[in-house]
DNA sequence: CGGGATTGATGCGTTTCATGCATTGAAAAG
DNA sequence: CTTTTCAATGCATGAAACGCATCAATCCCG
């Protein structure tokens, strides 16, 4: 038996034609001329080797096979129309789900207000939220799991990442309020890691920073705390129980408003903070979305969640 | 917004395309040239206003549009096969519904076994029997209750039914053995008027052609018994309490092998007894089936069911 | 009872569109 | 560095759908 090949606009016609009981509007409704219709109508009656409709220059009516195809088509019909709808939906990133890795750091400082803006109108649109350290950020986007990343720059030896620059993220000095940086109106790397100080755990991206900085001016590091969270840093100096060079998006995430804040020169240190995804992948309207209002939205170093 | 309109062809070598990963085999699968195909998914695309694909010379990879787009074409394309899978089980008559209106002599002697046939292999086919007095099979029949009709040759006078002869159902006289008709070869209607006669009700068609013979013999119509259903009457001539005059067809049903029958003449009377349908509608595919099968099924006046 | 009007089908010419062949350009394999 | 493979494109061919004009049948109205 050959293989019947049902062509959505020939059905769309047919379904036209049996509500409107007649070629002469169904046609124009259809935008059609009389005879292209009655040709269609024939071609898929061809096409089924089956009579449609009982009809003579007077009278339309549906054959029982015809009454049959009526419902098939409509609801195939109204499957197709879902389906785009739903397509247009994805294509407009008002529906899908789109996987975002970032540094908590931003994660929690410069992104919320973002996706607030994000999801607002997009009911049907998921967000995933992934925090991670930056190397977990990159495997998150290499292997799929996130659409793309928020991170300090790093790029992947394989090259596989491309990366696009957000801000430079210059690192401050913070103290507890009565404690060594009051009177100073900026801070020297030599001058902070003389105090005790509070680090972040390795892996970081501010641990490789503060690390760097110390080689480059000679100096050992030997850290008197050493933390994962920024929350507990950043609770540790509010406890004066020492000091720490933080970039400044992660200052309104520890509280900075309440501590000490000094600008940190000599050298000055900076965290080159950008987007991340997969080279030559196209993202999806959604990711694409969030990533240009990340893009338009104003990238004030300080964190403008603190605005 | 302008509308979207995809083609099944082109999702289905979409589809291909995705599964396959790479053009040359999902070409040779669809039967299209290389080119063909590539023109194919850029019209798709082009339609969509979506790459569907990253791809160079050597790799082949669903954009997050594309994995929407196959995740929605594959439910649509399986839609769409079942939809062509209905249709054709309805077209090879082995879904539907079919509505036999009929005298009940006719159901219940000539057809039942016809309708096993017919419904054997054919387990999502309904088939609904409409027993009726013979003006009442007429009516279901104009009314689209039954697809056709099995009744004595009554042809509605707007001719929107037609008629076709199945057989010419011949009388009998009947009566209980030991009864009045033991020593006859074949019977009279003036004989048997003579006797108490048993009559089918007002409305019958046996009732009609029985007052018919007793008008063309010009004799008195005097029913001793009228009884409504076919088994009452068998009954009561069984009991010795009348005789009767009936077609063949009924003499199964009333068990007329336990009875005596005898050939009813002078006039010869016989049921014209045939397949009415509306005239100028296509019948359904399960409908006309289950017609030509009746048409080529043995057709002994005296009810094969009796074989 | 008869002519005009309406409706769906058909013949024909045109246009559009999809396909196939040949070629190009790019990337991987030897 | 050459060869091979693969997808995209130019070009020409062929098929399919469309519109216009016409035809046949029916209904409406005078």
């Amino acid at each position: 038996m050959k293989r019947i090949n049902p062509d959505l606009n020939s059905l769309r016609a047919f379904v036209v034609l049996a509500d409107s009981g007649g070629f002469r509007p169904a046609a124009e409704f259809l935008g059609l001329s009389g005879p292209a219709l009655s040709r269609q109508i024939a071609r898929l009656e061809d096409g089924l080797s089956t009579r449609l409709f009982d009809r003579d220059t007077r009278n339309l009516r549906l054959t029982p096979s015809g009454e049959e195809l009526l419902a098939l088509a409509r609801r195939l019909l109204q499957e197709a129309g879902k389906a785009v709808e739903e397509f247009e939906a994805f294509l407009a990133a008002r529906r899908g789900r789109v996987s975002v890795a970032g540094l908590p750091s931003i994660t929690a400082g410069l992104l919320p207000p973002i996706i607030a803006r994000f999801v607002a109108g997009r009911p049907n649109l998921d967000v995933c939220v992934l925090d991670a350290l930056s190397d977990k950020v990159a495997a998150a986007v290499l292997e799929g799991r996130a659409d793309f990343g928020l991170t300090a720059g790093a790029s992947d030896g394989a090259g596989r990442l491309a990366f696009r620059k957000l801000l430079d993220d210059p690192f401050y000095a913070v103290a507890a309020p009565g404690g060594p940086l009051d009177d100073m109106d900026e801070v020297s790397w030599e001058d902070l890691v003389a105090l005790p100080f509070i680090a972040m755990a390795q892996g970081t991206s501010v641990r490789a920073l503060t690390e760097a900085a110390t080689v480059q001016i000679g100096a050992a590091f030997e850290p008197r705390f050493e933390v994962s969270h920024l929350a507990t840093a950043g609770a540790l100096v509010a406890e004066g129980l020492g000091v720490s060079a933080l970039p400044g998006l992660t200052l309104p995430v520890i509280g900075g408003a309440s501590l000490v804040v000094r600008p940190l020169k000599a050298p000055e240190v900076t965290r080159r903070i950008g987007l991340v995804f997969l080279a030559g992948r196209t993202l999806s309207p959604a990711a694409q979305e969030l990533i240009d209002l990340i893009l338009r939205s104003p990238r004030d170093p300080l964190g403008h969640a603190a605005a």
